[in-house]
DNA sequence: GCCAACGTTGGC
DNA sequence: GCCAACGTTGGC
């Protein structure tokens, strides 16, 4: 079982919405990185990982989500009306790759870029050494610290 | 809105 | 294969 965390704009995509989601959840599409698509397809049904508001009031940890389906080819890339169209990405060898993700619980109190900057112990944290990687490994020690932080 | 960090593109 | 130009992310 590993930990991760993942980024998305509570403008365009938040924690609510995922709540709202439910049992089913959502495809965590539009990832358009290589190192982040290696990391979506690397996770595995019961992955635990962090809902991270990126370009918030503030940036934060707002809560826990779980992988519920594997990757599969992300189907925006193939939509020429949809932002992350992607007109390169052979059908027969997709390009980019999305899970299944459903909402687990919200913080009450979400844990702040400056809480984790502000923890010696979280200071190698991907989210703080890759400032604009969306999806990222988060270790055992780490992810038992952030959810301490957030009163867990 | 600014801009640093950094990934991608493309000319050579 | 180098590297300058360019685009995007995301904190502030």
């Amino acid at each position: 079982m590993a930990y991760w965390l993942m980024k998305s704009e509570p403008s365009v995509y938040s924690i609510d919405d995922l709540k709202r989601d439910g049992a089913r959840g959502t495809g965590w599409g539009g990832v358009r990185n290589y190192q982040a698509r290696n990391f979506l397809r690397s996770m595995r049904k019961g992955d635990l990982a962090l809902f991270y508001h990126s370009n918030a009031e503030p940036s934060a940890a707002v809560g826990v989500m779980k992988v519920v389906g594997e990757a599969e080819p992300d189907p925006t890339q193939f939509d020429p009306k949809d932002d992350h169209y992607d007109p390169d990405s052979p059908p027969a060898a997709p390009r980019w790759w999305q899970v299944q993700v459903a909402f687990v619980e919200k913080f009450a109190e979400p844990v702040s870029i400056q809480d984790i900057r502000a923890e010696p112990s979280l200071k190698e944290m991907t989210l703080l050494k890759r400032g604009r990687l969306s999806v990222q490994p988060v270790t055992a020690p780490e992810w038992r610290r952030v959810l301490g932080l957030a009163g867990k």
